[in-house]
RNA sequence: GGGGGGAUGGCGGAAUCGGCAGACGCGCAUGCCUUAGGAGCAUGUACCGCAAGGUGUGAGGGUUCGAGUCCCUCUUCCCCCA
């Protein structure tokens, strides 16, 4: 081998986390660092920090990331500011996708939820997380979910819980009731079948009866945007219940928010499935009645609410007629689709005068308007002497007794009228519906209860306790559920009388499982009650929630009820779970559209992890842009996170051998205030969820660093100084880079038991300030000044400036303006 | 239709209370180092202009000594509700 060249220089390897973060891992589970520690001596503050738990789909998407890595850096910081936290997770093990999973591919659902936990729970360690996962829930097994049907039971007996009809899409073909999602077009996504409402005895949580507490939001730091969804979502309104009569004398009971425009109310319109309707319709108008209610029942209700311009007001007339109570005018009675039977009373009185939608409907079909409110501002008729159309307040008009009432008590007049005649009453009434929590499915929490020929519907008895979902379920492709046909399951004998009953075959809706897993993650095994009591009274509420906006109605909503009626049957003593609630954003890919395996556009967090290391990917998350916004994922970019961990590592790796020596002169005052300010600013950012600009202060101090390793400064404590804060600063964010740095620096493990660092404001003060100086706005020099230079001072100095000077010549200062330590505006003229 | 949130370089984004627009990063350019570069280091990088200087935060108007920031009108994108 004479030719062989001098050997090759040795490869500089590339600074990546991946080297050590295994290690650093094991030696943190191996000291038990984030084992919950109810109790801790000395006694420390608390602080409860829970991310919405993921449904265990078999992989953490980067999505998932998005949403853990910044909370987990957040609530390292509070650990390091003193907070004894607890930071828990979990999975939401229950729901559909399992038991698709178990009809196409065969695999139970439990089988395969179990083998997706694991496989994310593994994931989850990788990220450098500090959940404590011997408090870990998981809610689809027995010791989780037997305290949904005990919840279920004290709900019964509070009257929080009934049983009542109400309508579901219903697949004639595979014969089983489908989620609204699962109907595709008004056909069965699995066989296409068209599909219709049906009428099904269900379930159902009232949380109606809290709609005005949950309108309350005192003493909760949740965002505006949520706060509104959900007042939209709860959707008060103030108005009368009115009682209409059908020339037969039955009654149809009507709520208005404008009993003003009773006058005006020519026609109603009842909802198709309406129960009057029968007896309403003429056997000439039957057989178009019929049709119309098989046209609805295949419609959604979305469908029916829009109020599209495009779309065309259809309905037909009944033939029948009602009275209006306040005037006594015989009003044709229609139905209509726009008319929800599960909305207010299921019927409406028409004032096409002043309803946008019953001028439409009265447009098209020819119905009379009569005008009953003068508009406070402009005309009732344009002039060509059409009526306007308008819905504003004012003076009641051709309103029999009530005419010339003003439009600012007009609805409180027209009440008091109604009222003194039995006609109608003040009424406030919601959108919001109670929560039917049933599922004619498979993979959830078997309601608790059992049906018996003689008693009804029978709670099953708390000791016994859970109802076990059988695990030797079969599967059919329809989707069914195999519950209804698992004979050992369903024959159970009366609890009262012990003749043989039937259990419910439905199971509870998965939001139940998410409503208090909050709590349960404190006792995740305590077979008494779902919670400690002293831990809660203890440990709740939570501090801090983050998670996904999607959830801003029905989960939030569902856990606000659920922590109040914990509370009304003595189990918690607060109202709200969430103290403070942040949402961060969505991740997109790097098309900026939302990522799906139908795109290509997934970035597989693994394989990231795999070659550059979960703190650069950590890092890069939190960079990307606000938490709140979210954005697109950027592959090309990631770069600039591994080059600032290199650059940090040369910083420290270079010089943490260097000798120290107590110096102070003008290079550390200046390398001491750069310190101190990066900790000023870094706190305030990570206090306020802003990752993003923490980070670059950061990088900011790296660079500043790295320019100064090789000057005598680096040969200072205050050199040592800046580099354990870099460590320090690091610690929430890149967990094992900054144990490694730590290491290097020889300080004893682990920098997450360290204390976060603190700053002091006379040593981040600047000495000078750099003031600019502007002559009518516009910048025209920059000057530097002593930091204690007065107002005076300052401006001389500016007006002495030879560059302000050209731009003053000639002209008259007519004022001068001083920010202090900002600029400097001198306003001329001439 | 109603409610909410946006729009800043080639890109992601900074900018405290109305006070130097573009921090930080990507990308790009030039140079150094290198057998090599999808590595590292240095410098530069809003736009126009040789320069002096001018112009610039979706569009137009307003308030102000001064506006990305406040007010009005509009365009457009996203989300929620209907």
């Amino acid at each position: 081998m004479t030719t062989a060249a001098a050997p090759a220089k040795p490869k500089r390897e590339r600074f990546s986390p991946t080297a050590f973060e295994q290690k650093w891992r094991d030696a943190w589970d191996a000291a038990k660092l984030y084992k919950f520690d109810p109790h801790p001596d000395p006694p420390k503050p608390k602080w409860y920090a829970v991310t919405m738990y993921p449904y265990p789909s078999g992989d953490l998407h980067i999505g998932h990331w998005y949403a853990m890595a910044p909370p987990d850096a957040a609530a390292r910081y509070r650990r390091m500011r003193g907070y004894n936290v607890f930071f828990p997770m979990g999975f939401d093990a229950f729901g559909l996708p399992a038991e698709n999973a178990a009809i196409k591919r065969g695999a139970h659902p439990y089988t395969w939820t179990m083998a997706n936990i694991e496989n994310m729970r593994r994931q989850m360690r990788s990220m450098g997380t500090m959940f404590d996962w011997d408090q870990e829930v998981i809610t689809c097994q027995p010791e989780y979910y037997k305290w949904n049907q005990w919840f279920f039971l004290q709900f019964l007996k509070a009257g929080l819980a009934y049983r009542a009809e109400a309508s579901v899409w219903w697949c004639p073909s595979c014969q089983t009731v489908l989620a609204n999602e699962q109907v595709v077009d008004g056909r069965c996504e699995r066989c296409e079948t068209e599909v219709y409402r049906r009428e099904l005895e269900q379930w159902f949580f009232n949380i109606v009866r809290y709609a005005e507490e949950l309108l309350n939001y005192d003493g909760l730091d949740w965002p505006e945007r949520v706060k509104t969804m959900q007042r939209n979502w709860i959707g008060r309104s103030e108005g009368a219940r009115v009682t209409f009569k059908t020339e037969a004398g039955d009654a149809i009971e009507v709520f208005t928010t404008r009993p003003d425009t009773l006058w005006g109310a020519t026609f109603m319109v009842l909802a198709p499935e309406h129960p009057l309707v029968e007896k309403l319709t003429t056997p000439e108008q039957r057989s178009a009645v019929s049709d119309y209610q098989a046209h609805t029942r295949r419609q959604s209700e979305i469908e029916r609410l829009s109020t599209d311009i495009e779309k065309e007001k259809t309905g037909v007339f009944t033939g029948g007629y009602a009275i209006n109570p306040v005037n006594n005018e015989r009003i044709p009675v229609w139905i209509a689709d726009y008319v929800l039977m599960t909305y207010g009373t299921g019927a409406i009185m028409a004032v096409p005068a002043h309803d946008e939608r019953d001028w439409a409907f009265a447009h098209k079909f020819g119905l009379p308007i009569v005008p009953v409110i003068e508009p406070a501002s402009g005309d009732l008729y344009d002039p060509d002497g059409n009526l306007r159309f308008h819905h504003d307040y004012g003076t009641m008009i051709n309103s029999g007794e009530l005419t010339g009432t003003p439009g600012d008590v007009a609805v409180s007049k027209t009440i008091e009228w109604l009222q003194a005649r039995g006609i109608g009453t003040g009424e406030v009434t919601y959108r919001l519906r109670d929560w039917g929590v049933s599922r004619q499915r498979y993979w959830g929490t078997p309601i608790p209860i059992i049906y018996c020929d003689d008693h009804g519907a029978v709670p099953v008895p708390e000791e016994d306790l859970p109802v076990l979902l059988p695990l030797d379920a079969e599967f059919k492709p329809t989707g069914e559920s195999p519950l209804k046909y698992n004979e050992e399951f369903l024959n159970a004998p009366c609890p009262i009388c012990g003749k043989p009953g039937q259990r419910e075959s439905d199971t509870m809706d998965t939001f139940v499982d998410s409503s208090w897993y909050q709590y349960r993650y404190l006792s995740p095994h305590d077979d008494e009650l779902p919670v400690d009591p002293d831990l809660a009274s203890l440990w709740l509420p939570v501090d801090q929630y983050t998670g996904g906006i999607e959830h801003a109605t029905m989960h939030l909503m569902y856990t606000r009820f659920f922590t109040k009626a914990m509370r009304d049957i003595g189990l918690l003593s607060f109202g709200e779970p969430f103290t403070r609630l942040f949402n961060q954003g969505i991740i997109l890919g790097e098309d900026n559209e939302k990522m799906s395996k139908s795109r290509g556009n997934v970035i597989d967090p693994d394989d990231l992890v795999e070659r550059l290391g979960a703190d650069t990917v950590r890092l890069f998350l939190m960079f990307l842009g606000p938490w709140d916004q979210g954005g697109p994922w950027n592959s090309q970019g990631i770069a600039g996170i591994q080059r600032f961990l290199e650059r940090a590592n040369t910083v420290i790796s270079e010089t943490a051998g260097n000798a120290t020596a107590a110096v102070d002169d003008d290079a550390t005052r200046q390398l001491r205030r750069i310190t101190h300010q990066v900790i000023r600013d870094a706190t305030e950012d990570i206090d306020g969820f802003q990752f993003n600009t923490m980070i670059a202060e950061l990088m900011e101090f790296v660079n500043d660093l790295m320019r100064l390793k090789d000057t005598p400064v680096a040969h200072t404590a205050a050199w040592r100084e800046a580099t354990e804060t870099l460590a320090l600063l690091l610690a929430p964010l890149a967990p094992h880079t900054a144990e490694e740095f730590w290491h290097i620096l020889g300080k004893p493990f682990s920098v997450h038991q360290q204390a976060w660092p603190t700053w002091d404001p006379a040593i981040a003060a600047e000495e000078t300030l750099d003031i600019a100086v502007q002559v009518n706005g516009k910048v025209r020099d920059r000057i530097t000044v002593a930091a204690d230079a007065s107002e005076s001072d300052v401006l001389a100095i500016a007006k002495a400036s030879s560059k302000v000077a050209q731009w003053l010549d000639g002209k008259t200062i007519v004022r001068e303006m001083y920010v202090p330590g900002r600029l400097v505006n001198l306003a001329v003229k001439g």
